[in-house]
RNA sequence: GGAGAGGUACCCAAGUGGCCAAAGGGGACAGACUGUAAAUCUGCUGGCUGACGCCUUCGCUGGUUCGAAUCCAGCCCUCUCCA
């Protein structure tokens, strides 16, 4: 059922401009041709393309990471395509591939249940709910007898598997890889049979994922799916991929303050292409942005903190956002002390006791033991009511309000019980 | 099935009877300098204690010894080569 769209340079226009759309901000398409393909035929029938992404069953945590993908998604959604969420709460048994960590325990239908609601609320802050579907692996996988399964192995060979990246490293480092572990891109693969998926998105890092359903849709009769991948983002290390395990993560439920400051922290180098990836300015605007902070037009700092803002905006609206920022240029740059302090209450405390600094920093939890608060005080990063305390010190007279400090960002008030 | 190598703290890695809460590096954290950036320098990195010190930790379980990460036995796990 080919058409012949290329004769209607009305329809030329619409796809190209499609095709142009979809492809921006992302790290490769494969392939272009089979995009415009797709969406002409799609333009054509009136029937939008299914865009696939795989979705973790675990209680999602949306980070800033999963908004680049988001946004390309939303991208697809404002072109009259759908979104099709795969839970993979099936998958999840094989365990992630990628390497260190072990199976995950498998959830309960409720926890998968509550967890996938979970994620459809943290993303409709970027999606249209209406134009997006959530649907379950367990589905299709569950069902499937062992003859399918072998029958789906053999749709692939082991040389291609092994090419994958972590695989192939870690083939190389010498560390287990386990037969299982093959399953999980097969099943990914699967996933895309299932739905009859016309595109799949993913970080760079699901490259190897995309392309194997791919091949796994041909063998199965099906369109190969187009593979579209999007850059990674670098975390706040400025070095790895922005995730939770690393803890290099800005989530999207982050506080206004917390996510302002958090954008503060990442180093310059990586800021241009958080304009890029994340409030999806235009190349041509970034690239000039990056030329006068260069220059000296355009100090880094400000261009982060408009970063900050813009991004602390998106998500929690313009007010929001001016506060985050006048609080922390009084916190941090006239080293004020914050506005909303936690307080801290110690019942079993009265005003004017003497009591050890190293019990105190652990009750209040600026110090996780009192072990480590002894380390902070050796080191010079403790205060009290603003006052740098000698590293000597071992105890001190509290009063009711008196502030503790612990480097530059753990403080709390001291409140007595009553 | 046979032969060999290995399992040490968040990660890599040294240590092969007491001087080992365990070298070195990385990371994390803290201090100085700064723009909560980078770079650099310094400190610090099991728990309890004001401190002396005590307790737990070198895959697991036992054993030898005044004393074990280190020696012995059994077990578990990983890798490599051969079949």
């Amino acid at each position: 059922m080919d058409v012949d769209w290329r004769k209607d340079p009305g329809l030329i226009r619409e796809v190209e401009s499609q095709v142009s759309l979809i492809g921006d901000r992302s790290e490769s398409l494969v392939t272009v041709e089979e995009i415009r393909e797709k969406i002409a035929r799609s333009l054509v029938s009136g029937r939008p393309l299914k865009v696939k992404l795989g979705v973790d069953p675990t209680a999602p945590d949306l980070h800033l990471g999963h908004v680049v993908v988001m946004k390309k998604l939303r991208d697809f959604q404002r072109l009259g395509h759908e979104i099709y969420f795969v839970i993979g709460d099936f998958t999840a048994m094989i365990g992630d591939p990628s390497g260190k960590s072990q199976t995950r325990p498998q959830l309960s239908k409720e926890e998968v249940l509550a967890n996938a609601e979970t994620y459809r609320e943290q993303a409709t802050a970027i999606l249209d709910p209406s134009k997006t579907h959530m649907v379950f692996n367990s589905q299709w996988l569950s069902p499937m007898s062992f003859r399918d399964v072998i029958y789906l192995g053999s749709r692939f060979t082991v040389a291609r598997m092994l090419e994958r990246d972590d695989f192939q490293s870690r083939y190389q480092k010498g560390s287990p890889i386990g037969v299982h572990e093959f399953m999980y891109p097969l099943a990914q693969a699967y996933d895309s049979v299932a739905i009859g998926a016309d595109v799949e998105l993913g970080g760079t890092d699901q490259t190897f994922n995309l392309l194997v359903g791919r091949s796994i849709q041909k063998e199965y009769g099906q369109d190969s799916q187009v593979a579209l991948t999007m850059p990674i983002l670098v975390g706040l290390d400025g070095v790895n991929k922005m995730s939770k395990s690393l803890g290099n993560y800005i989530g999207v439920k982050d506080a206004p303050k917390d996510m302002y400051g958090k954008v503060m922290s990442i180093p310059d180098a990586i800021m241009a292409s958080y304009y890029r990836l994340v409030v999806c300015d235009s190349e041509a605007s970034v690239d000039a942005l990056v030329l006068e902070t260069k220059s000296g037009k355009l100090h880094p700092m400000d261009a982060k903190m408009n970063l900050a803002k813009r991004i602390v905006a998106e998500f929690h609206g313009d007010p929001a956002a001016e506060e985050a920022q006048d609080e922390f240029v009084r916190v941090f740059r006239e080293r004020e002390i914050p506005s909303d302090l936690e307080e801290v209450d110690l019942p079993d405390v009265s005003s004017g006791e003497t009591v050890g600094i190293a019990a105190l920093l652990a009750k209040t939890g600026l110090a996780s033991s009192s072990s480590e608060a002894r380390r902070f005080i050796k080191g010079g990063a403790v205060k009290i009511d603003g006052v740098k305390m000698n590293p000597d010190s071992v105890s001190c007279t509290v009063q009711d309000g008196m502030l503790l400090q612990v480097g530059k960002r753990r403080v709390c008030r001291i409140r007595m019980g009553r």
